[in-house]
This record gives C-alpha cells, sequence and structure tokens, in this order.
DNA sequence: TGTACATCAGTGAACGCGCGTTCACTGATGTAC
DNA sequence: TGTACATCAGTGAACGCGCGTTCACTGATGTAC
C-alpha cells in the first residue's frame, strides 16, 4: 500500500506493462484458438517473454486466466459493502452488481479491452476445466459476500443460515443466467444484464408452490 | 441393457471384481492419504493390476473418484421423476433427496463401503481441483433437474426461466449445506440430513426483506 | 465330453505432453555520494 | 553531472512429475461343433 503513495518508476512500469501485455496475449489465445490449445509457451512468445517471465507474474496458467475476473470481482465486493444498511440482503446485491456493472469498462478497461473480458466469459463455459475453476472462485466469493452481509446484518454467520442462503441463491440466479448468456453467443454486458433481471425477478415466483396461477415470463397456462 | 437380462458370466463377475477393487483402493487411498498425494500407479498397486488395466475401467483418475457419486446422483434423479405431479417443485425435490437418503446406503454398499463414500465428500471439499470438478459435475446435475421439472409442469425451459431458477436455489443450499457439513468433520449421513433440513426451512426466511421480524434459526433480535 | 477357435481382460514397457520449478547468469534501473 | 554499487526483472536451458496413450503380446474365458 505505501508503493501507491509514491508514483511508480521506471521499472514499475515496465512491470506493469510486461504483465499487461502477457494478460492480453492470454486473453486473446485463449478466445481465438481455446485454453487448453494454448500453452504457457505459447503466451509467452506472443509477448515476446520466456517462458520463465510469465511464472514470475503469474502462479499459473490459471491464475493468468482469472487475473481480470478477480478485478471484477472485487469491484463487486466493495459495492454491496457500501450499499445502505436498510437495504434487504438481496436488493442489496442486486443494486451492488448494477452499480459494478456501471464502472466495470472503466476498471477491466485499464487492463485489457472490456470486450475480450466479456468474450472470455464464453471460454470459461465451454471449457469444462475452467468452468470448475470459475464455480469453485465463485464459491469462494459467495464466502466472502455471506461475511459482508452477516455483518451489516449484524449477525453470526455460523449461528444464523439466513446470510449464507441468501447469497447462494443470488449466486445461483447468477450462474444460471451467465449460463444460458454465453450459449445465446452475444457476448455484450447488455444482454447479460438484461438476463440477469429477468431471472432476479423470477426467484420468488419460481419459490411458491402454484407455478400455474403465478405466472412466469414462459407460456404458464392460465388458471383453470 | 440386454446383457443385464442374463445372469453375467464368469468373465463378467471378474471385471466387475476387479472395478470394485480399483474404486475401492482409489477411495481408501484418497481419504487416507489425499486426492493429490496418491497417484494413478499407486491405486493400480494397491488393487494389484497395472496401470493400463485402471484406464480400460476409468477414463481418468477423476472419473474413478466420481464413480459412487454418479451413482447416488442418478438415484436422486429417479426419484425426482417419481414424485406426485402435484407436487410444488421444491417440495417434489426435497421429498425426492430425503427418499433417495433413505436408499444410498444399499445402493453404494454394493460398490464401496457408505461410510468411505461419505468421508471422501469431506476430501472433496478440501481438495480445490476436486472441489472444482464436484461444482461442475452438480451443475450439469441441476440442467439434468431443470429438465424433469419442466415436463413435470408441462413448461418450455428456454421460455420459462422458473425451472433453472427453483433447481438452481436448491441445489445452492444443498452445496452450502456440504460445505457446512464437511468443515464440521461429523461425516454421518443424519448429520447432513439435519443440517440440510435446517437450511432448506431458511430459504424463504433468507429472501424475506426483514430479517428482524422474520426469525432465523439464528440470533435474530426481537422486533423493536 | 472333447477339441478348435474367437474373444477379450490384462500386461509391461515405453512414450508424449504441458505444467511448473530450479539453476546460474545478464543487463537495465535505481540510489548513494 | 558523474561514478560506484545494489537491486531486481528477465533469460536460457534443463529438469521432474504425473496423466493418459500406444504398442505388441499373453493367457483366461466363452462358444461352436
Amino acid at each position: 500500500m505505501a508503493d501507491t503513495a509514491t508514483p511508480p518508476g521506471l521499472r514499475e512500469r515496465k512491470k506493469q506493462r510486461t504483465r499487461d501485455t502477457l494478460l492480453r496475449s492470454a486473453l486473446e489465445l485463449f478466445t481465438e484458438r481455446g485454453y487448453e490449445e494454448t500453452t504457457v509457451d505459447d503466451i509467452a512468445e506472443a509477448a515476446d517473454v520466456s517462458q520463465r517471465t510469465f511464472f514470475r507474474y503469474f502462479a499459473s496458467k490459471e491464475d493468468a486466466a482469472f487475473f481480470v475476473s478477480r478485478l471484477a470481482e472485487s469491484h463487486f465486493v466493495e459495492a454491496v459493502r457500501r450499499r445502505p444498511p436498510g437495504e434487504a440482503p438481496l436488493d442489496a446485491m442486486r443494486q451492488a452488481l448494477g452499480e459494478s456493472w456501471d464502472t466495470i469498462g472503466e476498471a477491466v478497461g485499464r487492463l485489457v479491452p472490456l470486450e475480450l473480458h466479456m468474450r472470455f466469459y464464453q471460454v470459461i463455459e465451454s471449457t469444462p476445466a475452467l468452468l470448475a475453476a470459475h464455480l469453485r472462485r465463485a464459491a469462494e466469493l459467495e464466502e466472502e459476500i455471506a461475511r459482508v452481509v452477516a455483518e451489516r446484518e449484524g449477525l453470526d454467520m455460523e449461528a444464523d443460515p439466513r446470510p449464507r442462503v441468501v447469497v447462494a441463491v443470488f449466486g445461483a440466479v447468477i450462474r444460471v443466467t451467465e449460463r444460458i448468456w454465453s450459449a445465446r453467443g452475444d457476448a455484450s454486458l447488455a444482454a447479460l444484464r438484461e438476463l440477469t433481471a429477468t431471472y432476479l425477478d423470477q426467484v420468488e415466483p419460481a419459490l411458491i408452490g402454484d407455478w400455474r396461477s403465478a405466472r412466469g415470463a414462459g407460456r404458464a397456462e392460465p388458471t383453470p
């Protein structure tokens, strides 16, 4: 934290450039050719550094793949933290997600083009190893959000199941929309936002007993 | 399907024995020593066959690890299919889970001791690579269950979000309880069942706005 | 019941592959005076 | 402004490792007559 106060020197700027070039090369190769089809050597070569240098910046190939996602996620967590305490947890998460999507382009754009980051989600969803890693990371993120929610409400997460439950429900819907969104092939953020709104609106209708009297977005039959 | 009608010959019985021995050796080594710390060669050696033979039975190390889980999951899917059509989807899944847990010992026990299977879940939860694979497999299972639910209700899953949403919510709660259960260290099925019941009961309380007036299982404050 | 042949589970050894690590080294950047 | 030294990003080459595959082969089980 102390070094962010002073402006970065030439050495530091070169480091950032090297890391950004590696990141960009990695995401470009992953989206063009596929994750499994891209070796660490390929990435290093595309970034014009040695394979050894790649591992100075990233602990593993997977670490590089999710570097930008990590940034986006921490933005979301901060947005949740900033929501007013009176708000119901589900609303707080939903609003925070909207806010973090409003500003994500700016934050991500400093590292790689936003469009590249968005397209990479389609690679994640269609690559078993990446999807698995993504889901595990999402579970970790949920644990973190649950802590924030518990704190907001002044509850002990270990004694009261509700913080983890509400976060798990929210996260589950987000992952459903991610999956459908990526399958539909429109990699725009706008498409994802719209789909997410539709699906979040369906949480309550989906949970109540009688699906026929409470109509969903689909072709529910009229009450007999 | 045709060969299950005739009783298996000596060759077939030997195959099953070999496969069961491999499975058992794998799960025993995984629980005793850890998944990453166990090589395929170790498993083959413990089962007294060659490594080559291991790969005749299982496509990969992961494939062997989840073989028993696959059986348990298909039991659950069948139980959902058998629930009466009038039942609300969330109730149907909950009842089906109870039923499949009632009979799981029998089904699993034919392959490996149930206790070994249960303890293996703690290995899954504490091994990043296995947890990731487990979550990806759970997502696939959810897609299957969503199809069953949509069919039950006579809905088109692609047009109506509710089947996927309700299944995702159910699955999310199950995974939360799996995680907590495994962290607590009581690997019994009874402990898991109890925890799951508690958490499923908290879905509605967790979703409604005011956590203070709707008390959870924890130390919610009384209404002022 | 016995013989001849077909099938197929299991073998052993070697290999390809990519990830991630280790080593001793070079040369650019930063700093002290 | 210049010199001497310290730091540290990047290098190149080699390696260890385990997964999963390929090959040519053996011997037990199954089947036809």
